[in-house]
This record gives C-alpha cells, sequence and structure tokens, in this order.
DNA sequence: GTCTGTCAAGGAAGCGCTTGCACAGACTTC
DNA sequence: GAAGTCTGTGCAAGCGCTTCCTTGACAGAC
C-alpha cells in the first residue's frame, strides 16, 4: 500500500507539500497541486483514515444509535443517512440494541468511548440518565431523530399532532367511537412514540367532546401481528362497538385492516382504520396514514451533522419539525349507522 | 480525556507496563496489573482506536456490503452480524448501495481502500468483475453471506436446492400446473437468488417428468405488492388455470395470498403458494415456505469471520451450506380438480 | 563468591499522517 | 534601492498507542 512518502517522492515534493496538496490546501501552486494528484492517482493512493484520525482528531465518521434495524421505520431512516453521509465522504458506525440490554450498555460503556466517530446521530431510542450523561461526557455533536433527547438538536414529526390529525380526521368523518391500537409496555421501554401519540389521539377527543373508554385502547407491538391481534379484539366484542380504529403505526394499522376482513367486514364500509408513518405497504393496502419520510428524515438529519462537523452550522439544539401529511385512501369513509 | 500516560502515572509505572497490563500480556505481575486496571477504571479510560490502529495496523472493525438496508432479509442478516460482532467488541461499519450506482462505486473506488476494516461481510451482492479485484487487492478475510463471491468464502444456503424443495412439494401435493412468481431483471441486478432459485424450480419439474410453459412464469421485484400484481395476473388469466404458485420469496408469496383472497378464492382450496425465506410475516399468513434464518446467518458469519482474524481458523475460502427446512402451513393442500 | 537464567519493568522507536513555524525567493511600495 | 509583503515549500514535532530491545534484580548453580 502506497503512503503518503511514495507519492511525495514521485511528484519530486516534500511530505508536508504532498499532504496540502491532497488537502485542498490553499497556497500550493497549481502546477504542484497537479503533479501531486496525478502522482496519488497512479499509485492508488488513499490515505489511512487511522493516521488520518490521530493526526487531525477527526474521523470522518458519524456514529448511528438505534434499537432495532430490521424494522422498517429504522432501516429506512438509516438508509436516509448512510446515503448522504457516504456522499460526503463519511463512514457510519452502527450500534444497535437488537433488543438486548448488555449490547445496548456496552455501545456506552465502551464502544462510544473509543473515540471513533465525530459525531452522533440516535434515531428514536429512549435513553437513561446515564446513558445521557455518557452521551454529553463526549462532547460531540448529537442529532435525535424521531424523539428529543434532552440536550441535543433534534429532527422529528410531531408524533403528538400526527396522531391528533389522524384521529380528528375520523371524528370529521362522523365517527364518535374510535378505539386506540397502542404501544405494549415493551415497545415503550424501547422508543419514545407510543405514548406520544396515545396522548394526541386523547386529546382529539377530549377537544371534540368526545367521551373515551378505557375498553377502547388496545396495546401491541408496533408489528403487523400484533395490530391483527389487537383489532381481532376490538372488532369482536360486541360490547364496544367501534365504528373506527386509530392505529399508532402503518404497520399495525395493516394488521387491522386484515383482521376486518378475516372477520368479514368490509374497510371501510364497517370500520374505518387510519394508521401513521407512510409505510411503503400503506399505499397496497390502500390505509389512510399520516406520512412522514423517514427516508428523508435520515438524509436530512445527516446534513445537519454534516452542517455542524463542517464549523457551517451552530452547534445549538434546535428542534427542527419535519412535516407531515395526511393521506387519504381508501380505509377511511363516513361514519354511518350499522 | 485520559491518555494512557495518565493511567501509568497513576498506577506508578511506565507507558509501556501500562500498555502491557491492559491488553493481558504475560511477564506482568498479577499486583501490578491490578494497579493499572485500577488506575484505568478510575480514570474511565478507554484506548483511542486510532492510536491503537495506528500502532498495531489492526482496527476491531469489520464492513458490511450489501445492496439495501431497508428490506426484511438484509436489515435481519445485518443484525445477526452486529450482535455476534459487538459481542467481540468489534465495530461495524456500513456500506450500503442504495440502489445507487455512484454510491455503489464509491464504496469500492474510496471507502474500502481506507484502511478502515480488518475483513468484509457481503450479503448476497452480485459483484462485477472490477470490484472483485479491488477486494482481492485489500487482502483481507472476506466472507459472502447469501451467494457466492468468486475466491472467498461463503455462508449461504443452497438456493437451488430451496427452490426445488419447495416446488417438489407442491409436485408432491398432485400439483401439474405451477407458476413461478420469480425475479425480475432489475432485482436479478442487484443480488444473485433470482435466477438461482429459477432453476430450482426449473429442474423439479423436468426431474418430475412435468412441462414447464413460459407462460407460466411471473416477474416480480421481490415484494409484497409486486407479488400481488403478478399472482393477480396469473391467477386471473383462464388459459393458465395454474394451480399452484411458487413465489421465490416470501414477500411475493405474501402478496400473491392476499391477491388470490382479493379474487375470491380460498387459499389453499383454490391455490396452493410457497415461498422461501422464513419471513417473520410468514407465520401470520399461514404461509408454507422453506425457511433459511437470516438473523442466524449473519451472526454465524460475523463469527466466522472473527475466527479467520483471531488467527484460530485459516483463511481458507471454504463454502459453507446452512441448512434449510420446510415449513408445512396452511398455504399449501393436496391438488383437487375444479 | 561469581556466573547464568528468569522475570518484571522501562526506554524509545515507529505506525502514517497533519500542521505550526521557518525560510527563500519574487513581487510590491515608497 | 531598501524594506516589507506575499507565495510556495520544507523541516520537524506530535497525535496516542504498541512492542522490540535493554536493563536491573534476584534466585539457583557451580
Amino acid at each position: 500500500m502506497a503512503r503518503i512518502e511514495d507519492v511525495a517522492k514521485r511528484a519530486g515534493v516534500s511530505i508536508s507539500t504532498a499532504s496540502r496538496a491532497l488537502n485542498g490546501h490553499p497556497r500550493i501552486s497549481p502546477n504542484t497541486a497537479r503533479r501531486v494528484t496525478e502522482a496519488a492517482q497512479s499509485l492508488g493512493y488513499v490515505a489511512s483514515s487511522s493516521a488520518y484520525t490521530l493526526a487531525t482528531g477527526r474521523n470522518r465518521n458519524v456514529g448511528v444509535v438505534l434499537p432495532y434495524i430490521e424494522r422498517w421505520y429504522f432501516g429506512t431512516v438509516l438508509a436516509g443517512i448512510e446515503s448522504r453521509l457516504m456522499r460526503a465522504g463519511y463512514d457510519l458506525s452502527l450500534y444497535d440494541f437488537n433488543g438486548s440490554a448488555e449490547q445496548r450498555a456496552s455501545v456506552f460503556t465502551d464502544f462510544l468511548l473509543r473515540k471513533h466517530v465525530d459525531a452522533l446521530i440516535t434515531v428514536a431510542v429512549r435513553l437513561e440518565p446515564h446513558e445521557l450523561e455518557v452521551l454529553h461526557r463526549l462532547d460531540k455533536p448529537v442529532l435525535a431523530v424521531g424523539g428529543p433527547v434532552p440536550g441535543a438538536a433534534t429532527l422529528r414529526i410531531d408524533d403528538f399532532g400526527a396522531a391528533k390529525l389522524a384521529t380528528l380526521h375520523l371524528i370529521s368523518l362522523g365517527h364518535r367511537r374510535i378505539g386506540l391500537i397502542g404501544g405494549d409496555t415493551a415497545s415503550e421501554m424501547d422508543f419514545r412514540q407510543p405514548e406520544t401519540r396515545h396522548g394526541g389521539y386523547l386529546e382529539a377527543m377530549a377537544e371534540s367532546g368526545l367521551p373515551v373508554s378505557d375498553t377502547w385502547f388496545f396495546p401491541a407491538d408496533f408489528t403487523i401481528a400484533g395490530g391483527y391481534a389487537a383489532a381481532k379484539t376490538a372488532l369482536s366484542d360486541p360490547r364496544l362497538s367501534v365504528s373506527a380504529l386509530f392505529a399508532a403505526s402503518d404497520e399495525m394499522a395493516i394488521g387491522a385492516v386484515l383482521a376486518a376482513k378475516d372477520l368479514g367486514m368490509k374497510v371501510p364500509e364497517d370500520v374505518s382504520i387510519v394508521g401513521i408513518d407512510g409505510h411503503d405497504l400503506s399505499e397496497f393496502f390502500g390505509l389512510t396514514t399520516v406520512a412522514q419520510s423517514p427516508r428523508d428524515q435520515g438524509a436530512r438529519a445527516a446534513e445537519l451533522i454534516l452542517g455542524v462537523l463542517s464549523g457551517d452550522q451552530p452547534a445549538s439544539p434546535t428542534d427542527t419539525l419535519w412535516p407531515i401529511e395526511l393521506i387519504v385512501r381508501s380505509s377511511t369513509t363516513r361514519y354511518h349507522a350499522p
């Protein structure tokens, strides 16, 4: 592997000149710059990242912390982050918890402390106080996507407002008895959305002067199967007679659509269903949803962090709200008495 | 941030002794080792990874190359790799193509050359010759999961055999006219499975003396929506009258199940459907499938690579076959004439 | 009582880069 | 024409580790 010394020799300049030429410093004559670039090219030279890091303290590397990779939302945010980061020549180090407490602990006690990353993006994680302290001690830019991290910049949708909007949509269609498929305790541990969205639903109901029954809440685990099971209960108990369901995620909403069909009910004639997320599959299932765009949010998050790292942006902990959009499809319709 | 010098000072030893103590070298008295460990602990010392790398040439970092993160199979393999890697104290650098040719190119012309990773795991990518050459020149252990990379070790299922097994399952149930929902040209570009699985289907049919019609092949893009569209065509053309469908992935098979239902057909009474993968959702949809376990494969892949890196395993390019399992659920049944 | 071998610990080089400082020469400016 | 300002380049220190080589202390062998 070629070292910078080889490049310098071949271009007939000193090592320092070679370094400056390759890094695009001013005060290098165009002619020299060209010779160095050509020498590097012909030798296939690529700077060793560890030497670069040791000398500069910069890593060209951003860490991403998230609870699961294999779920649609997280994977999609990650894809967005990665594409923007790579375009800027930045590496991405992945730290996911994989649902394991010890893996999670090791991220904070070991990995993050290795000075391997210049900045951190967290995706919808709900941090414990001592984890937060680790983050602050790192003294590196931190950006939280999809859920606030105290003291850090944030990029998120208004989850509360999104849930309220979805619920108000149902209410505006004349629905009065609206069930909620929300998060169970396990999912609340891992990320923040469940309870915030629950709150939006409650406020929409309250503001519209509608009563809410505890029996209209059906906890689930944010998966299709979970939403299916919850909806089956919700729709087959004759005492409840909800005419619409709001699911706190599209995946659960899709499960609800499938459950309704399996119960011989027609969507939306017999039951209206609305979700949140704008999941890839929501269009396929004709689901009315409040869409966010995780991929674009990820890309934007990377952009914000890159801005801070390049010094263009101040590192102030700003709270950026990502726009949401109500997409009405064929899973919701006007209420009519059975 | 504490440096090793601080640790040494605090423990009252030289830097070199501190280093050896922290790395568990022999020839350090137990007493000294303890003092150094305690000093490190109390200072919250973590070795700088770039200094470590520069001095040793080792990175404690494995790169993972894959075409998409947000698809179930890839995300799940990735989760498996990550969990095993973290357990060994290894970082993971993510390089995905994101469906972008230039992003893909930059992985090979830039990122991989930075000496940032000790080894590479590729997931189901179909490498171009010049990409392969880059890999070989890196002179680092490479492991290919889910699809061979010439000259590298491989961990994969027998895709050909899996497809054959799925098809033979249908044949053994008396089906004769079996449609194939396989890969379209776009998906064949990105990864290898489509055409291999196609081959397995053809061989099963041929060995059983069954004719195959070109009109029984329905290309799709390996998604639920794609499988749905393909199955709708397959099942609604009266000239075809296929009694069973083999889909080259569970996601397409799920789409097929939904299409059948929407056409008013009963699964499996009116049409049997089988997939490949053992997708998280396959159980939910009662899908008969040939299951692999991407998560376990990922973990195993990481383990194999770690073995090579630690010197326990030779770096010989072995081809490891991961077992597959036919899981019969409620989407397939014995053929009976309409 | 000297010699050799073993063990624990330290000195210092070196990994491959960046960058502050020094310096030589060319170009202004009065 | 001397003093001062730019420009372009080189020297060498230093980033924080690991590890080869050496040293010193001590025990057992002769």
